[in-house]
DNA sequence: AACCAGGACGTGA
DNA sequence: TCACGTCATGGT
């Protein structure tokens, strides 16, 4: 039998589809954009890559993504998306490159901080307890740079995973963000297709029905028979 | 013109 | 432990 939270799952990749998650710039005809990349589950391929991740997860911390792009083709145009460079960069510079991501301040120190971390590491895979006490990282961004850019399976929790789940009676209000992963990761198979799915599913979703107050009781999870079984 | 974005940290109680 | 203020740009 599966559970709810596998049914859910379901529900949600019949509607959406896969999210190719998570996005990387690349060139095509001379631009710089930043793309999806749907059923292709070989991503990062270099290093560089998983380094354009972790930045991207720190750059995104209450930020749209769009903005966090900007600030990611900002430091590509300097040759400053390499852990090298922005270790020696002076920090007023990198922080006027990121400055559209916001807070850019506070980012430049944690992007500065989790670069000295990253070079420090070797090329080694970090634990989730490394990453916790680098400044800058809590458990969200943790957990979305070992899922995404190290594919260690480690959900993500976010503000609308609990919104989501909330409004449909699948998790209390007061749980904190530790709660809230076990609930997911002992109610799903370890594997990091569904986890790197779900949650980029869970933010697409949101971003259709959780953007205003009004939209959360039209969330169609809400009468979706198979949900309504098992509640 | 408020309100919110794929959060985390510092502070005081 | 926990509620609350702070950080900041850009789109709706």
């Amino acid at each position: 039998m599966n559970t709810v939270f596998e049914q859910i799952f379901e529900i949600l990749f019949d509607m959406y589809g896969p999210q190719g998650w998570w996005p990387l710039l690349k060139k095509q005809k001379g631009e710089i954009l930043c793309a999806y990349h749907p059923g292709n589950y070989d991503l990062p391929q270099k290093k560089i890559q998983i380094f354009e991740i972790c930045l991207g997860a720190i750059l995104t911390q209450n930020t749209s993504w769009q903005n966090v792009i900007k600030a990611l083709i900002n430091l590509y145009q300097l040759d400053s998306l390499r852990p090298r460079t922005i270790e020696k960069m002076p920090m007023d510079d990198l922080g006027q490159a990121i400055r559209p991501a916001g807070y850019f301040n506070q980012k430049a120190k944690k992007i500065k901080a989790f670069t000295a971390f990253y070079l420090q590491l070797n090329g080694k895979v970090p634990t989730r307890d490394q990453l916790l006490n680098v400044w800058g990282i809590g458990p969200e961004t943790a957990d979305s740079i070992l899922l995404y850019a190290y594919k260690v399976a480690s959900f993500v929790i976010d503000a609308y995973t609990r919104r989501i789940f909330v409004n449909i009676g699948l998790i209390q209000d007061h749980l904190k963000y530790h709660d809230i992963k076990k609930q997911f990761e002992n109610n799903l198979k370890k594997d990091i297709f569904i986890y790197q799915e779900y949650h980029a599913l869970i933010v697409t979703h949101a971003k259709a029905y959780y953007s205003k107050k009004d939209l959360y009781a039209k969330d169609p999870l809400l009468t979706s028979a198979k949900v309504n079984l098992i509640k």
